[in-house]
RNA sequence: CCGGGUGUAGCGCAGUUGGUAGCGCGCCUGCUUUGGGAGCAGGAUGCCGCAGGUUCGAAUCCUGUCACUCGGACCA
């Protein structure tokens, strides 16, 4: 079956207008609605479906490496958030601000917290007194709020839903390893449930947290090419910890401060996976995330038997744990086909009378567009090994796309040409050097992506200076 | 935040020199249909984004404001 023949009309092509398209999808698919207040949107419920899968299998991840879910206060005072100076640099100018409580003024105005370090920060100092008391490893679902210029549907709202993972540790090494295991907790999240290929490396001072002394991320490639940081995990060393007053009672009886990591992921993902699966039909839901991983449609209802088959398969899937839906609904089968691939559901299960004859259904697959003859026998178990060749095929494709738009690139100008053309990840060596990077931002119009964490090792030359250097480093445009 | 564009029915749009609001799709009812967005008949739906102003009279002209959108700047 040609999987590229556009079966859906109300959604506009990739390749006519990208950004028209991700609208489109969000709108269609039924993800969110706008509100009357700019950049902060509605999650309907099957978009929202997507974000409470995401909680639940992460949210499990996080319990089995023995982190505990917490909640904190949504408002920060102002004299809190101001204690550690590189951070509120970075956040006050995307603030908001709440300055009246009922008719009164409030003498120290109140921020909507942007990210919850400083109130972190102001509770471990109140707990943590011994090394006893090490490690604190805490995590909120929430929402932040940040003052954006621009909104998008699920890329850049000013409020959004996150995690934030929060953690104290006796020493430095320990930090530095759990900042290193959450980030791999991301990268295996987005590859073997999201279907996402992600590159693990860090971020240049440039481009690092506020506050942070490092700051690694996972980097995906989009549809068109341009780069989305899809999660961020920090090591902050002790200097929370010391604008904070946060200190322990060693196993040698000395006063330390402990030393800290953060790491969050936000429903930006859900952007991620539009950007990186959707086609000229819709949205393309990764299987092990989607809220209706298969859609049962009876084909000519009305017909003896056919509903009753229909509610068979329906009960028998459900059984064995897939996420089924029945559309019985008396929209035409046609309907029911554009109407779940806009919504990107992976598989429909077709059954009319013609498959009733012959013991079968017909399977659909939303990757590739395949129509498969299946025997009532076992389905079962078809199905889940199809959910999970979905799932290789969707992660083989966003491979290559990644594989097939990145290049080596040796100055400036060769970055530029490739970033106003068709775009890519632009590989590198780099010196190290901020006004090289700024050079590359200026001339090029791309940013520093990450250092990746598989560095080749091999010698090279700086892009814009020409020094010898090793370190390997991603360029790209962003969302 | 700076420029360009747009706000009229659920969606997409028309609306002339200012004169009291229209089309298509969708929606509701009924019948016929049903393997790729069905057909016929009937029906319902409007704070013309919001607030002021000009005018006998404003969707239409003026001012302000809010939102969407495309660039740019900023930004995780």
């Amino acid at each position: 079956m040609a999987q590229d023949k556009r079966q859906v009309d109300a959604i506009t092509p990739r390749d006519v207008d990208f950004a028209q398209w991700y609208t489109d999808v969000c709108k269609k698919a039924e993800l969110i609605d706008y509100s009357s207040v700019k950049g902060l949107f509605i999650y309907r419920p099957y978009g929202y479906a997507i974000w409470e899968n995401v909680q639940n299998v992460l949210d499990k991840r996080f319990k089995e490496l023995g982190h505990e879910n917490v909640y904190l206060p949504v408002l920060i005072p102002e004299s809190l958030l101001q204690k550690e100076k590189d951070h509120v640099e970075g956040f006050a100018p995307e603030c908001a601000w709440i300055t009246m409580g009922g008719s009164e003024k409030l003498e120290d105005r109140l921020c909507v917290r942007p990210t919850s370090e400083t109130l972190f920060c102001e509770h471990y100092a109140n707990i943590i007194h011994s090394w006893r008391d090490l490690p604190k490893l805490y995590n909120q679902w929430c929402s932040v709020l940040r003052w954006e210029k621009t909104s998008r549907p699920f890329l850049r709202h000013r409020e959004f839903l996150w995690q934030e993972g929060h953690t104290m540790h006796a020493t430095a090494e320990e930090a530095r390893e759990e900042t290193m295991r959450m980030l791999g907790v991301y990268a295996d999240f987005f590859e073997d449930v999201l279907a996402m290929p992600v590159i693990k490396g860090r971020k240049t001072e440039k481009e690092k947290f506020n506050g942070a002394e490092e700051t690694y991320t996972v980097e995906c490639m989009m549809h068109d090419h341009k780069a989305l940081q899809a999660g961020t995990s920090h090591y902050f060393g002790d200097g929370f910890a010391k604008a904070f007053d946060i200190t322990f009672a060693g196993k040698d009886n000395q006063p330390h401060h402990p030393h800290q990591t953060s790491w969050g992921v936000s429903t930006r993902m859900i952007g991620g996976i539009i950007m990186t699966h959707g086609d000229d039909n819709g949205l393309v839901l990764p299987p092990r995330i989607a809220p209706i991983q298969a859609v049962v449609i009876p084909v000519a209802a009305h017909k003896e038997g056919v509903l009753a088959a229909a509610a068979g398969l329906k009960d028998r899937l459900a059984a064995a744990g897939i996420r089924v839906k029945m559309d019985d609904s008396d929209n035409t089968p046609g309907w029911k086909f554009a109407e779940y691939e806009m919504k990107g559901v992976p598989v429909r299960v077709e059954i009319g009378p013609k498959d009733m004859e012959k013991g079968q259904c017909v399977l659909a697959r939303r990757d590739t567009g395949e129509k498969i003859p299946a025997p009532l026998e076992g389905l079962e178990e078809t199905v889940k090994k199809l959910l999970d060749a979905i799932h290789d095929n969707m992660f083989a494709m966003a491979l290559k796309n990644r594989e097939e738009n990145t290049f080596d690139i040796s100055s400036p100008e060769e970055a530029r040409a490739v970033a106003m053309g068709k775009g890519g990840f632009l590989r590198s060596k780099w010196c190290g050097s901020p006004a090289c990077e700024q050079a590359m931002k200026d001339r090029a119009g791309v940013s520093s992506r990450c250092m990746p964490l598989e560095q080749s090792g091999t010698q090279g030359v700086c892009p814009v200076c020409g020094k010898p250097c090793t370190t390997d480093i991603y360029w790209g445009v962003a969302y």
